[in-house]
DNA sequence: GACTTTACTAAACACTGTTCAGTATATTTG
DNA sequence: CAAATATACTGAACAGTGTTTAGTAAAGTC
């Protein structure tokens, strides 16, 4: 019964070379200014065949959302090398900027937008968001193991972490750090800003 | 000649009409599911007429832009009644958080949409964006005049203040605490969170 | 009363996401 | 092998979007 395997696989292909061609033109123009029309044509199938794969354009863009945490899980795994755990938090801190640089539209995607969010109702599809999120919570119950953060909750502190660093990553990817007008003073505003949050993570 | 004033004073009014009903709107359903359809419908007039009175719907996002700055502005109004500045910057955290929790649908589209932006490449559309900014500058000035936050710089600490309120606003807004799957946790994810900020502020 | 300006609209254009009847091909069955 | 069925795909339509333009009817000016 080979057959049926190779049609499971052909439809696999199928499903990953709609995905690959939706990521693409997504980076390239933007999510706002990719339409199902746009993949189709790429593809060089009918708008109609996506549905076939994908029941709406949000499981779409969930599926790719879920690329994105897995990007960004990739970004983390080399801090895993470095032995104290406050450290890999600082670490961490500088990825997290530098992924929601090199992948904007995926940051967005995973953090800003809230069209994916309208279907992730069922509870499995956090799975990504939990590991992540998971990740900093270790890495300060860590952190705790060595003394630091002593009575302090580690989901309350780790979501204390990801909004700060967030805070300032979407603002700038929002442009909204066009309100210092010195372009000197504005380069590095993200980073002088999280030396404060570091500084204060040091000091708590 | 009454008569020229009569007609720009309608000109006004009937840009007042549309602003209006587009706010009523975007409040009632949310940015994504209003169209200039339905706001013509509203006002009962055709569509091409708001474009007589707005370039074009950004222009429009633009315009309900202002409104919520003034909006904001109102809500810090009563801050300029403590004496204490560094007291006052922490109540302006908090006058932050309930703005952006009473009005969401007007918070999304001052800091975080992407899509008024577009037209906000001439300099004095900011002045509104400036002037909040520049209230919380103020502050950090005065703090310093009390000793507070020697040697640092009002504007860079200004962002950071911002940068660290936004992020939580934010994430709770775009659904993002929902990582925390305790219900109670959840509840007072931002506060807490809020607690760490002021006290890291106090100690800097 | 004739001319011009103003305010407005119907209709179209080029899009969007989505659905569905229909078709051509591939596979299974008698 | 031929007939029946299942699969993969599409053209065309639906209902919606923002936006433009030609045309109209009323108001104001000379």
């Amino acid at each position: 019964m080979g057959v049926a395997e190779r049609k499971l696989r052909a439809k696999e292909e199928m499903r990953h070379r709609i995905l690959e061609t939706a990521r693409k033109l997504f980076l390239e123009k933007g999510f706002e200014h990719t339409s199902l029309r746009n993949i189709a044509e790429a593809i060089e199938y009918s708008p109609a065949t996506i549905y076939l794969y994908f029941k709406d354009k949000n499981e779409l863009f969930h599926a790719l959302h879920i690329e994105g945490f897995k990007m960004m899980l990739e970004y983390m795994q080399p801090l895993t090398g470095i032995p104290d755990p406050f450290e890999r938090l600082v670490q961490l801190s500088y990825t997290y900027i530098r992924f929601a640089r090199e992948n904007p539209e995926f940051y967005d995607l995973m953090f800003i937008m809230n069209a994916p969010m309208d279907a992730l109702e069922s509870e499995e599809k956090w799975a990504m968001g939990d590991q992540t999120f998971g990740f900093v919570v270790n890495l300060i119950e860590e952190c705790q193991k060595t003394g630091r953060f002593q009575g302090k909750n580690a989901y309350q502190l780790a979501f204390h972490c990801w909004a700060s660093v967030h805070g300032l990553v979407s603002l700038e990817i929002r442009q909204r750090t066009r309100v210092c007008h010195d372009e000197k003073m504005r380069a590095c505003l993200v980073e002088d800003s999280l030396a404060y949050f570091i500084d204060a993570m040091s000091k708590l």
